[in-house]
RNA sequence: GGAGAGAUGGCAGAGUGGUCGAAUGCGGCGGUCUCGAAAACCGUUGUCCCGCUUGCGGGACCGGGGGUUCGAAUCCCCCUUUCUCCGCCA
């Protein structure tokens, strides 16, 4: 959430940096303006009287020890009548600060300076790009073709059970998956992530704490009659462990890694590229999720980065980074890099992992702070990537690693798999 | 699901209507002593908001919300949560 004084103190750089995102917020940071003062000036007045109130509590105490009940009566009436106009106080300020919530919490994360301004996928800016893209052959196979020629995946028999979106993984399609978490939380784990088992499900000051509230409301499933949501990434649990949280300065970074189920609704998406792997409402993720001090963010990100390239390597696939531009960035995200695999038999790019510092965005809502060695708490960066996304890294590697009609599992993947091939 | 007992500062733990933001201990930070360290001793030690601004003043916060009262950590109601016992159960 953006801080009330990071507006009053310029607000037209915070209309000019949300602009980047394609948000034309005068009119919400203007009303935002307008209701701060008001709430300024109301806090003043309500503080003066619960002074003038505490001092009359004190004094009739003292008087009615030493017997002046007389005296205690007057100061009882002054004292009923400020109870009356600072309860009306009171609720006004309570209205105004909710007024003041609601208007700041619709307003997304300002961009980073690096930050290119444009309208979608179509302006991100690919700044790598590794591995041989294999010419689409004859002999080639799309990934649902292969898991259901060797029924390692059945679209049609979680349809039954549950719907659209929902597979089954039968078999090696199944430890295939399985063997790709321990991969993926192995790395992790060697690169210093301590892991994590979150629930699944999450109450909504959680939901509001990563900023899937109110953002995504609606993609998310829920249990309403409990008021919980199924997370749609590990990174909301994860990081909501740390809400309401003052670390010291030297537990930083934390990094923990957790995988998950996810769970997405996706409304909207029906259609177009969602066959197969490529979109799901349960997916399996292994996400990384740290916690830095704002001046070591931004080499953080980059570390994170590295991380998750190092994983794409390992898994011998083709793949590109880019770096988002302000329109197609998410609510949250002052920087987000996104990975995308090149599936080979679709002919196109797939996305396949998100790495962002949120800065203190997410950190401000959920009141998470470090304390460094001047004692003085400060707000801390959250940052987390998928490492990674198991669908579209299976369809890529299913179709990529496809040849004399069997699927070649990578050397990195054999000792977790059991198996080097599919036929 | 039923019955009972709790929830207080980083931690432990006092406080059952009045100068309590809260005793005490531990921990943390600073200092004295020491070549240095330990011990001992002295001091200090929460978060947020508002106002004049290197400092000071005011306000809020004792799980959350509401109520009683001139005054609530303390009394009453609701909620959340933890523990113990019973029931059910992977």
């Amino acid at each position: 959430m953006l801080q009330i004084q990071t507006i009053r103190k310029d607000a037209e750089e915070v209309i000019r940096c949300l602009s980047v995102k394609n948000v034309d917020a005068r009119a919400i940071i203007e009303e935002v303006l307008r209701i701060d003062e008001e709430r300024r000036g109301i806090q003043k007045e309500l503080d003066d009287q619960l002074a003038e109130a505490n001092q009359i509590a004190k004094s009739v105490g003292i008087l009615f020890k030493e017997g002046k009940t007389d005296e205690a009566a007057v100061l009882k009436d002054r004292s009923a009548e400020l109870k009356k106009s600072t309860k009306a106080l009171e609720e006004k300020l309570a209205a105004l600060e909710e007024a003041q919530q609601q208007a700041l919490i619709v307003l997304p994360n300002l961009p980073h300076s690096s930050v290119k301004p444009g309208h979608s996928a179509e302006d991100n800016e690919i700044i790598h790009q590794e591995g041989t893209i294999i010419p689409l052959s004859e002999g080639m196979l799309p990934h649902w073709e292969i898991t259901s020629n060797f029924r390692l995946i059945d679209f049609e028999l979680g349809s039954k059970i549950t719907g659209a979106g929902f597979p089954v993984y039968l078999g090696k399609g199944a430890k295939l998956q399985r063997a790709l978490i321990s991969f993926f939380l192995d790395e992790a784990i060697k690169a210093g992530y301590n892991e994590v088992q979150p629930p699944l499900m999450v109450n909504e000051a959680s939901a509001y704490g990563t900023g899937q509230l109110p953002d995504k409301d609606g993609q998310m499933y829920t249990a309403t009659l409990d008021k919980l949501f199924m997370i749609p990434t590990a990174e909301v649990p994860v990081t909501n462990l740390y809400r309401d949280v003052i670390l010291r300065e030297e537990e930083l970074p934390v990094m923990n890694v957790a995988y998950s189920a996810c769970f997405r609704r996706e409304a909207g998406s029906y259609g177009k590229d969602v066959r197969g792997l490529n979109r799901l409402h349960q997916f399996d993720k292994v996400e990384i999720v740290q916690i830095q001090h704002p001046d070591k963010s931004y080499a953080t990100l980059e570390e994170m980065r590295e991380h998750v390239a190092g994983l794409l390597r390992k898994l011998e696939l083709p793949f590109r980074i880019l770096r988002l531009c302000g329109g197609d960035m998410s609510f949250t995200s002052a920087l987000t890099y996104d990975f995308e695999v090149w599936s080979a038999a679709q002919e196109k790019w797939l996305e396949v992992s998100s790495v962002s510092n949120f800065e203190t965005f997410q950190a401000h809502r959920m009141k998470l702070r470090f304390k460094g060695k001047d004692g003085k708490a400060q707000t801390a960066h959250t940052l987390n990537g998928s490492a990674l996304a198991l669908p579209r890294i299976v369809a890529a590697l299913l179709e990529n690693h496809y040849s004399n009609k069997a699927v070649h599992i990578p050397q990195a993947l054999v000792p977790y798999t059991g198996f080097e091939t599919i036929e």
